[in-house]
DNA sequence: CCGAAGTCGAGTGTTAACAGTCAGCAGTGT
DNA sequence: ACACTGCTGACTGTTAACACTCGACTTCGG
């Protein structure tokens, strides 16, 4: 799971929670499709291990949302509706918006700094129309404030949440005006945070956080990637 | 194997659902209180299955914070530190706040009657001092406020956090004069929703939710039940 | 040609046994 | 008395095999 190359950390995991960590990887980079379905004979025998631990990283991965058991009847990659969608957007919403209530008072003139910059290469990435780029650098945005909140349930469940809704992006939101727009919010709420106003922040950040809602809202189903 | 009695709904759960919905259960209403040990051993033959449902229901458990395993080294009903118990009432206030603002603009006739029933029943509760039945309504009044706001993985994950909330109760909430206190608050919000204000509704929910947490701020991590 | 009952196979749910690990304890030496 | 080493038992992690379910296909009757 993202291994942190020249670390001979001796892999102390037990089998199935490595057998988690490839079917998470599988799925957060899109080699497993949702739909797509896990047999667990297929599954062992590919990966050299029993049917126990597959069950138990699958039930792992069903409990966070991932897959979707039907019972006796196995396992499939969860794919979301429009309407599932929605809904974990408004968790989002809810949970980045105390993120950054809990942050403003706490954020350090390094971490701002860091914010800052990270808005910056946003904006040069938007100008270039480098839409990889600027997600990345906007992800590390969103991921630094949960950090500055403090409060590791809150950054455990987003970044469970950003997993259900990474693998569907949508197209509108890589529109060129779309994404300064983004940067735009980002600095407001910088300005905010520096004003230490954290309720101002925290209000804008939930307003930011509901312009894809918008657009997701207007979609058929079909459009959802 | 805890069979709601006189419930002749054909049971097609699997083993380890049962095995499950039983150790849930027994963790929940606390016949298993923080730090006992799960043995798969013994549970199975307690049960009459073998480990490997065992396994699997222990497995959910923990990937839904209510048990705690070491690796290794066997489960224990999950303890929470004060940190941890603080971290997750910021969690609840997130929710809670995002459910009201949701919920306002849909609430029914009836469900604002419903809202204001048990209200009233809360007040009479506070009044003779009976402790259970006030916060037996109170359940009510903020399960009632979740289902309301339409969007179910926000219910979801608040009944999850309740279940590990619920264990720790504070005795600082059973004074009188919190009761009282807490009536009057969530009179407040049933104002604010009758004139359609969500965000003022949302705004009072969330400081209603932060009265407890001013309080448990202020223990020692023993006094935490 | 169409529908219903029967059969078969693939795959999950469950079990029992094997293997390895860790905590605790006894024993030895300093 | 204390620390360290090596054993032992209990328990978890894993495996392979058995049992049963459900879906798909076949077959038969209308």
């Amino acid at each position: 799971m993202a291994e942190t190359a020249s670390a001979p950390v001796l892999e102390n995991l037990t089998l199935w929670e490595r057998v988690y960590g490839y079917l998470r990887a599988e799925i957060l980079e899109g080699r497993l499709e949702p739909g797509a379905e896990l047999a667990e004979v297929a599954l062992a025998e590919q990966l050299g291990v029993s049917r126990g631990p597959i069950r138990e990283a699958i039930g792992r991965l069903a409990s966070e949302g991932l897959v979707t058991v039907r019972p006796r009847r196995g396992a499939v990659v969860r794919s979301l509706s429009k309407e599932e969608f929605l809904e974990l957007y408004q968790v989002r919403e809810a949970l980045e918006r105390m993120a950054v209530q809990l942050a403003v008072p706490r954020l350090t003139a390094e971490q701002l700094k860091q914010l800052t910059t990270l808005n910056a290469r946003m904006r040069e990435a938007a100008r270039r129309g480098d839409v990889d780029a600027f997600f990345e650098a906007n992800l590390s945005f969103h991921a630094l404030l949960l950090e500055a909140s403090g409060n590791e349930k809150l950054q455990e469940l987003y970044q469970q949440l950003l997993g259900q809704l990474g693998r569907y992006r949508l197209r509108s939101l890589t529109l060129r005006g779309t994404l300064r727009r983004s940067v735009s919010e980002h600095a407001a709420i910088l300005r905010a945070a520096r004003r230490g106003d954290a309720e101002r922040a925290a209000q804008l950040m939930a307003e930011h956080i509901r312009v894809p809602q918008r657009r997701a809202k207007a979609l058929e189903e079909a459009e959802l990637r």
